[in-house]
DNA sequence: ACTGGCACTCGCTACAGTCGAGTGCCAGAG
DNA sequence: CTCTGGCACTCGACTGTAGCGAGTGCCAGT
């Protein structure tokens, strides 16, 4: 049943076509279009083919044919040259990544810059906390027994978290914690910290143990725990292009997707290997985004990777370019991140 | 042309039916299921009236009723009645946000609830900047040439800003530099700082006078100037309740207007005094908001005010329902602000 | 293996007809 | 003067029918 190659031209047309006008497309429209050197009714041939492979199918008995998310699948697969950016593009991504002051002001930018270039919905995670170092602590005197605990990452990722003392601490003793806890836990993954912790603990002097203890709990749950992840969003409104017809008529389950944080991370969070994932439609885990798919990748300075990205549009994307751009602009602030 | 009682008692009826039902109502259905205790005919002359007077209007020649932003505006200005909170609703409030741990978390849990309880989009603003005192700054020296600059507000907020500085810099000189920011700083109101950090930069020794004018450069510009607002949103996915017959069928302009932060802020930011706003429809300043209402409200500890809180929907909403519930979510929060 | 021809399917649009909710108006009663 | 019942009228929603046309599947011929 091997598909020879004009019936994987007949479907590489196919699914260019109805990316770019939306509608059913028919053979004659096909040879029409596309220099594929053949009549229509060759071509029909070959869509009768394709669709019995399930590639394609006709939404009512008498239009044209349309991708399945298997024909998309394996078009994005074999089918799909790589669509390099146009220079313009490259330096519009360069230009408005080069002002940022700040990690936020990164995720933001970034997020933006992703909805407006690939014109679909831009999800950006933060720097993961459990793939980042710690690189300092500081212990902020609120009243005698609060705390302000504010943890640096590596990543530039800053996070801060009251801290409820049991009893009155002084100056002194605050200098001693913050000392005590930087030579312990700077440099250490957030991951690995437990242990590190447990022994900080362990070896404080008596006096401040108690502090130290409720000082630790609060690093651990809020920060280590339940991994504490942030993530930007930007261009929902792009979901309204084409007008309903993509997503099944209702942008209900999306948005509610959209809106839950462990569904987002769940679909740009996991960052194996530095490689782009695309999932489309039916192979989403998640049911409320079996209509849509989603381009993902990691990003992070150099080799490594501390977050993800990626958009949300209909299964009907330009996939070439989705990933073109999801590509360029996780290395561009891969770089960025380096810098500093 | 004053509108009697009985007008006044149709047109409530007509809003609270077509808010219930959605659909445009007429005299018959009206007597039906409410005690107004006149015939059909007499409710027409009135509907006649009313609709003269523009209160209401036929969507076509043979339909029942609908209210217009200006009956809606009647109504809520003279014609609701106040509906109290369930205690169930209290205890849900209550319950829901005693579990904060944080300021972020109390903001997060705030619109989550609001969107949950209204079934509405939510937006709530952190408390202000502008409106906040300095508790505290601190200084952490990242490495000889950055600081990373941790201001605590009064009301819980806490930003930090990374300053590069000018030239390297030695510990001990990061400390005289804390000490005098904070003893000319703190407890000043963020809006009232510009004359304080010239006078901050005047009095500095002359050796520590260049990293001082940088970090107070970066104090200036980016918490005062740009005076940094932040914003939360919850429940854009009830915007899809009523399938688009709200909105005028585009969710579009209302998912753009809500991805603008300056717009949000136009939105519930003004907090004038105490009191809870509620603009309809045409009232809307912003064009891509005409299709829908909005109710907003001013929170913070005691009779002060820091931030805005409100909600958005169609502008058939129940408006009494949503108004009892934006003021007693308001009122809450403010108590819990109040206790720190 | 490809092509041209042909009969067939079926969604879309237009049009006519019917139905009914709802209205405006008017004359009469209280 | 206000309210009511009655009545003619309007017009959107729905239904059924017919014609059109894009698109298909199949088959015989090259």
């Amino acid at each position: 049943m091997s598909l020879d190659d004009r019936k994987l031209a007949v479907l590489r047309a196919i699914v260019e076509d109805y990316v770019a006008t939306q509608e059913p497309v028919g053979s004659k429209a096909l040879v029409e279009r596309h220099q594929l050197g053949v009549s229509p009714a060759t071509v029909r041939n070959d869509m009768a083919v394709l669709e019995e492979e399930g590639f394609i199918r006709q939404p009512h008995t008498s239009a044209g044919r349309v991708p399945t998310d298997r024909g998309y699948r394996l078009f994005v697969d074999r089918l799909s040259r790589v669509k390099p950016l146009s220079p313009a593009e490259r330096r519009a991504i360069e230009r408005f990544l080069a002002g940022a002051v700040d990690l936020d002001d990164v995720v933001h930018r970034t997020v933006r810059l992703l909805a407006q270039l690939t014109r679909q919905v831009a999800v950006v995670q933060y720097p993961s906390l459990a793939r980042s170092r710690v690189r300092h602590l500081e212990l902020v005197p609120i009243s005698t027994t609060r705390l302000m605990l504010v943890m640096i990452a590596d990543t530039g990722r800053v996070e801060q978290r009251l801290v409820e003392l049991p009893a009155p601490i002084l100056a002194d003793d605050v200098l001693d914690l913050r000392r005590l806890a930087n030579e312990k836990l700077v440099g250490a993954r957030l991951s690995e910290t437990p242990p590190l912790v447990q022994a900080l603990i362990d070896e404080s002097p008596p006096d401040l143990r108690p502090a130290m203890t409720t000082l630790s709990t609060v690093l651990l749950e809020t920060l280590v725990e339940r991994h504490e992840e942030r993530i930007a969003l930007a261009g929902t409104a792009n979901l309204t292009r084409g007008g309903l017809l993509d997503f099944h008529g209702s942008l209900r389950p999306i948005l509610e997707a959209l809106e839950e944080e462990v569904v987002l991370l769940k679909l740009i969070g996991e960052v194996e290997p530095s490689t782009l994932r695309v999932r489309i439609g039916d192979e989403n885990e998640i049911d409320n985004l079996r209509a849509a798919s989603v381009v993902s990748t990691g990003y992070g300075p150099g080799a490594t990777i501390v977050g993800g990205m990626g958009v949300l549009g209909p299964t009907r994307m330009d996939y070439p370019g989705t990933i073109a751009t999801v590509r360029a602009v996780a290395r561009y602030v891969g770089e960025l991140l380096a810098q500093n």
